[in-house]
DNA sequence: CCTGTATGAATGAAAG
DNA sequence: CTTTCATTCATACAGG
């Protein structure tokens, strides 16, 4: 039972949804969305802040349990939550953190998977959940070839401009991003480091101080 | 497999800007932007989460403190704002002619999909609607996919019939490297074209029940 | 409105 | 490394 009409239908759907003025279809933010955006992350940010503070005040009263969350926190979060979990998924997932650390490690370009090096992002990477050397080493490798053919299709079609996508990765030293929106019609390079925003990793730092590896740029 | 159509979409902000009446110039994130924003965003959730659960493990201790912080915490942040959509991630949606020939050129059955062939269909199919390599690629790989499994699972009820075990549960295993005990509960990636509902909005309502209206224009 | 289903897309893993 | 496969995720629609 699928109407396949096509994008006529959704358009009209959507039309009647919410945007009246803005009837096309771009990737594109505006500053509006973009401050909604930035709100919205905002909000998560002082969230955290705030259940961290709200952490701290609790655990004061209860340090011998505190620790133990700290240390579990990552690991086995929800176990107190839904012992009705059973799921156990066949194919690896990353979780949040566990991505951002690797997209970081692939930003930063050693071009070179070593075995070592494999091993010691593996032993990092445990600390925030379930993961296996195999895993990395996919996860790497697809990216790697992933974000090759992204380039290269965009390459092909974006011929006339000499915009010099260096599509290259890693090593930017650009400054440090503040705020993090650029503003620039040329999109930037692929993977850059410098959309990445200092707020969240200080945050997620302070509330996990092993995890230094999120920040470290060199 | 993966790769989005980045490029696609400054080619449409520019045909935005021919028609558009006002310049309207736009800030534009990339694909791969939007796909960071979104693992961030991600991230956040997660951490959310889990100082929710743990949040709940104190105050069923302390509920005199719960009180006292659901009332506190929250700063309207996200009321104002409403209104204005980010374009959603729309999944392409093939047009009856489209499908068609792409039916066809499935039943021929050249199994192999090439590249080149690929740009060729791209080319002819654009005729008949929006459409990019991607979306291409994508269709006779789900194609070719599902017409599979079809096949898989008719076998299986065959056999099923003589055997009489009809428990196909897919709970087979691969051969992992690494055995598999229960995963943690991996929250859903935040996925969400308009940054806007689901996970974000859940979340915050988990935290602060009496704002419902964050759902309200959604 | 909510729930179920078909299907475009994303992605971990493996083959070539 | 590149290409392909298998599985999962998320969304567009149809039906209650």
């Amino acid at each position: 039972a699928s109407a396949r009409n096509g994008d006529m239908r959704r358009e009209e759907r959507e039309e009647e949804e919410e945007m009246g003025e803005e009837v096309l279809y771009v990737k594109v933010m505006t500053d509006e969305q973009m401050e909604i955006l930035r709100r919205q992350i905002a909000v998560y940010a002082t969230i955290c802040e705030q259940l961290v503070e709200m952490h701290k005040t609790v655990s004061a009263q209860q340090d011998s349990l505190s620790g133990m969350w700290f240390g579990s926190l990552y690991c086995d979060p929800l176990l107190t939550s839904s012992s009705h979990k059973i799921a156990a998924r066949q194919r690896w997932t990353p979780s949040p953190m566990q991505l951002q650390i690797l997209e970081n490690i692939f930003v930063e370009g050693n071009g070179t998977p070593s075995k070592e090096k494999i091993k010691e992002i593996t032993t990092e990477l445990t600390k925030h959940g379930h993961i296996s050397e195999t895993n990395v080493y996919n996860w790497l490798q697809n990216r790697r070839a992933r974000s090759k053919r992204k380039q290269t299709s965009a390459a092909a079609s974006n011929t006339e401009s000499e915009a010099g996508i260096e599509i290259e990765l890693p090593n930017d030293k650009k400054a440090r991003p503040d705020a993090a929106f650029s503003h620039e019609k040329q999109p930037q390079r692929v993977d850059d480091p410098s959309f990445q925003d200092t707020e969240m990793n200080s945050l997620v730092h302070s509330l996990y101080p092993e995890t230094t590896k999120l920040r470290a740029h060199m």
